[in-house]
DNA sequence: TGTACATCAGTGAACGCGCGTTCACTGATGTAC
DNA sequence: TGTACATCAGTGAACGCGCGTTCACTGATGTAC
């Protein structure tokens, strides 16, 4: 019994959805063919007829992580008025990819993912780069207008507001439903929004 | 050429102690039987002379780490004096240690350890959940002293805490020498002593 | 103090499983005439 | 519109490497007498 015909097109993008979402749940350790294929209802061999290894599809899976990131930023941007509140907006929004078990991001960030060959490694480093570097952006924002201290440099902020979600992601993923992610959220920014508002 | 003959207890403090290393340096991924035997000079099969597999190693490098990490948050505590300086002398060693490329705690807590079977997950929840808990203790010494605002909850300032060295880590662990450990540890400080200073 | 023996850490060869990858094939899709 | 052919996604068997683990052995250490 075969699967459907799909074109290349179409199954890579199944196949590094499925990646991402292989990796958030078991670690770069659970991330193999077999399952991967799998999951989107293929034969291990024919993931090979739409990337050339495991390695390309880790690529393709880095790349649909790193858009889906950078719109979360955008959107947050968006729908907010004021820098500030895009970043309460964008805390926000993690916690709740978190608290929905779909904490790609930060699991990502953190696993294995950044260990292995040379040229990985740098694009995960600049994944996270260009997610400070917006977070940064949106801090000079508020600088400029005046509703962020100006007398701590922008990236340092950015770090900050990275830190507030990382160590939660993994407490959450750990403890599972013993975490409120939400309440954590709403504590920890009062904090945050302390330390960066001008004297 | 044989090696040495050295009791098992010495043979496995070192073997834990190189597995912690491994796993700092390359991941997961890197750590194996191989190189952990090459690394103490041994031959591959001679590790089971003192541990009845890689998942035991595994288990006595997390119990060696957990044991170095908490002992920092003691040493902290006895240095300094005050609550507030004790969390400032903890951030520095901790920044200490990333520098000196011994960023054992913190990339070993991210990475696909934390994957893998149930009970290994529990034992690096534990060990988190301590360290967590510790700070806390710290954070709740400081309020009831009123050092520290005591209108958050302490284990929240605790985590905000950590959040303060695991982001900067992994920017260290990629940028290497681009990133000046140090200078960040200072300004982050001054972001978090202000968000935890009572009104 | 010397000898005999038990214990035990270290060795290297071999085994076997997991897993990424290859390859000859099948059959559906789509295109040329 | 129908036929012939090229293209290409999907299949399953097989291969081979990496790596954790086992085992019969060697020889040093330490203990009993």
């Amino acid at each position: 019994v075969a699967a459907d015909k799909l074109s290349t097109q179409v199954r890579q993008e199944q196949i590094a959805g499925a990646a991402l979402d292989l990796i958030a749940s078991r670690g770069l350790q659970g991330f193999n063919i077999d399952r991967l294929a799998k999951s989107v209802g293929l034969v291990p061999s024919a993931i090979y007829r739409h990337f050339d290894g495991k390695e390309q599809v880790l690529r393709a899976a880095l790349s649909m992580f790193r858009d889906r990131l950078y719109s979360l930023v955008e959107e947050a941007r968006d729908e907010a008025d004021g820098p500030l509140e895009a970043l309460e907006l964008l805390l926000v929004k993690h916690a709740r990819l978190i608290a929905g078990h779909k904490a790609v991001p930060h699991i990502l960030m953190c696993s294995d993912v950044a260990a292995g060959d040379e040229s990985r490694r740098a694009k995960v480093q600049r994944i996270f780069g260009g997610y400070i570097d917006r977070v940064g952006a949106i801090v000079r924002e508020g600088q400029r207008s005046g509703v962020i201290r100006g007398d701590v440099d922008a990236r340092t902020i950015a770090l900050m507001f990275a830190g507030m979600i990382q160590p939660a992601a993994l407490l959450s993923r750990a403890k599972g439903r013993g975490f409120d992610m939400n309440a954590h959220v709403r504590r920890v920014w009062r904090l945050f929004e302390r330390g960066v508002r001008p004297e």
